[in-house]
RNA sequence: GCGGGUAUAGCUCAAUUGGAUAGAGCAUCGGUCUACGAAACCGAAGGUUCCAGGUUCGAAUCCUGGUACCCGCGCCA
């Protein structure tokens, strides 16, 4: 299947310039060009009419002819009906075509309904989208981030064409690491039931200091020939480690065996971990609650059969008392189980492609994690390969996606960190997001001439924390996902450029503005006497097409390009026509356009998880 | 050492996946408000698309070889 296809719209004047040439192709040169791209394009320049048919030129050198004598041809067969202008051939072989006046009116028209043309996809079975990933006894940081908001925007871009979504949360809430904390906490004789995230955070590290040895320490201070006291320091510090780890052992066992005293513990840290959790999300406008979490506890009992299915159909070797699966393309294999018969990360992920593939069903598995574990995906979605895991249990193909994204950074271009040091952490980025959001609003509320002045601090408060939130969500998703970005708070929530806060004052100004007219009549003819009002009809029938374009490429940045270039198409639009002053049918008209223009940025700025007050 | 990513205007980023003259936003300079919200608009200036080859009607995009920075590389998750 092709991009062109799945991107169509009935309706869309493009599809039906597609299908002509598409015909036109196969009446002249045969069946066998059935398949060909008339590679339809917009123009980038408007001298070149409204889309160009690139086709001429591929098509001239597979059958050894000139392209524009092609080109001629398809002059000569295509139909394109009352849609266009007679097309005209121009340099190498382009086509350019220009769409007649009345078919983009009547073509909004048919756009402007609920779905705002936007075509849902028959597809019943569901898709999987990893996200969050957070892990209980720690705070969420800035890491978590990216993951959640642009999961979150996946998730509704394809639920947004009709797609069940399952948003699910691989929380790490399980194994030796949980062992670790629970082993210390109640060593250290901590009352759990007071037990808050800052303290159980601290906790957790402690636990992993202790726990974490200096073999590489203790071997290079051997080599080097160094002093007794630093080799003895290191003795020390390894023995500890290693009593420290199989007081955890002992703990994790205790634990799987259902010792209640230890269960009723661990669900303590969940609950204190997760109340953090669903405070971030609520806050970030997330549509996630307990109902995603499917954790690392949840595959426990699956880690074996995946072992055995591996072992059962011979897809793995013993290396070094390690289980491993060997791939052909590569020399390093992926571990699947450690030479203590423990499992790994990779064994959890293979039984949640199994769980997800195999008893969900999905035909689409997408992970939204950070891009330096690109090796970690490749390797895992191979073995689920190997597994036959790739395919649900009536046969069809699953899509095993990793889509990875780049780090924020701080101004220093290294890992984001506070001016003390210390890693930055989600509540304290995002409170700074909503003070500085709620300054901005309550400063322009301050003009008596501000559609807000007057406001109670409870609706400022309430705006403030949209727009801030949605500066920051807006700047992490304008971006190509894998590239790092710096963190810059003051390009974010600026009010001018291609920022969340200039779509959401593009959305609230025709806000008011339709509340000060009052009278949108939704029947009226739409009319496009001038150019900025066709050029602003011709983005608008771009949406849908944005839509399914961002479902299949996995890339909200081109949705966000797409709502700044309706913005300011609009504004052009704005600046040029007068609306409640027109006269009346050129007002209802524009009042039509005013009206889908801001439910298209309603709705694509839903789909980016970012709010669209009415008024700013 | 091996593997992956990135490199485009002074800065931050696009470029419909090989199409026409590489586009936006900041910043700079100039022009628009007795107002449909100036949080806006119009205009100017700004480019060896990291370098060198190659493929073809056509390359920021594909191929080969380099350079710089970032990341990953078996019993952690």
């Amino acid at each position: 299947m092709s991009a062109t296809t799945s991107t169509s719209t009935p309706g869309d004047p493009r599809s039906a310039i597609q299908a002509a040439f598409s015909r036109a192709i196969t009446a002249i040169l045969g069946d066998e060009f059935a398949e060909a791209d008339p590679l339809i394009r917009n123009t980038t320049n408007p001298d070149h009419g409204d889309f160009q048919c690139n086709a001429a030129m591929g098509l001239a050198k597979r059958i050894g002819r000139k392209p524009r004598d092609l080109a001629e041809d398809l002059l000569q067969a295509v139909d394109l009906g009352d849609l266009a202008d007679p097309p005209e051939i121009a340099g190498p072989g382009f086509i350019n075509i220009r769409l007649r006046t009345d078919t983009i009116a009547a073509a909004v028209q048919q756009m402007d309904a609920p779905a705002l043309g936007v075509i849902p996809s028959d597809d019943p079975r569901p898709i999987v989208v990893d996200l969050c990933g957070v892990n209980v006894a720690k705070q969420m940081h800035v890491g978590h981030l990216r993951s959640t908001i642009i999961g979150d925007a996946l998730a509704r871009v394809l639920e947004r064409r009709g797609r069940a979504v399952v948003r699910e949360n691989h929380l790490g809430d399980w194994g030796l690491p949980i062992a670790m904390v629970l082993h210390r906490l109640r060593e250290a004789g901590t009352d759990l039931d007071a037990l808050t995230l800052t303290e159980l955070d601290v906790a957790y590290r402690e636990a992993q200091a202790s726990a974490r040895d200096d073999a590489a320490g203790l071997r290079a201070a051997n080599e080097r020939h160094a002093g007794p006291h630093r080799i003895a320091e290191l003795e020390a510090q390894q023995s500890g480690a290693e009593q420290a780890r199989s007081a955890a052992a002992d703990t994790l066992v205790a634990l799987q065996q259902g010792d209640d005293e230890l269960v009723r513990d661990w669900n303590r840290l969940i609950d204190v971990t997760m109340q953090a959790v669903y405070d971030a999300l609520d806050l970030l406008n997330v549509q996630m609650g307990p109902e995603n979490n499917r954790g690392e506890s949840f595959y426990r009992d699956h880690l074996q059969p995946v072992i055995d299915h591996f072992e059962k159909n011979k897809l793995c070797r013993t290396d070094d008392g390690a289980l491993v699966v060997d791939f052909e393309d590569r020399e390093r294999p992926l571990l699947i189980r450690k030479r203590d018969g423990g499992f790994l990360y990779a064994t959890s992920d293979l039984a949640a492609i199994h769980h997800r593939t195999q008893e969900t069903g999905a035909d689409r598995c997408i992970y939204v994690v950070d891009a330096r574990q690109k090796d970690h995906f490749r390797d895992v979605f191979d073995a689920a390969r190997i597994a036959q895991w790739d395919r649900t249990n009536d046969g069809h193909e699953v899509q095993l996606v990793h889509v990875p994204f780049g780090s924020i950074l701080g101004p220093d271009k290294k890992p984001l960190k506070t001016r003390s040091g210390t890693n930055l952490t989600l509540a304290s980025l995002l409170s700074e997001a909503v003070e500085r959001g709620t300054r901005e609003v309550a400063a322009r509320a301050e003009s008596p001439s501000a559609p807000t002045h007057g406001l109670d601090d409870a609706g400022i408060a309430a705006i403030g924390r949209a727009v801030g939130i949605g500066a920051v969500k807006y700047a992490d998703l304008s971006s190509d996902l894998v590239r790092d970005y710096v963190f810059d708070m003051d390009r974010m929530i600026a009010f001018e450029g291609d920022t969340g806060p200039y779509l959401q004052y593009a959305h609230a100004r025709i806000c008011t503005l339709l509340e000060k007219a009052g009278d949108l009549d939704p029947a009226a003819p739409i009319r496009l006497e001038d150019n900025q009002e066709r050029q602003l009809a011709l983005v608008l029938l771009r949406y849908p097409g944005v839509v399914a374009d961002v479902a299949a490429s996995l890339e909200p940045h081109r949705l966000c390009g797409y709502l700044h270039e309706l913005a300011d198409t609009f504004s052009g639009f704005y600046q040029a026509c007068p609306v409640l002053k027109a006269e009346d049918e050129i007002r209802q008209s524009r009042l039509r356009l005013c009206d889908l223009t801001r439910r298209v940025l309603e709705d694509g700025l839903g789909l980016l998880g970012i709010e669209a007050p009415p008024r700013m």
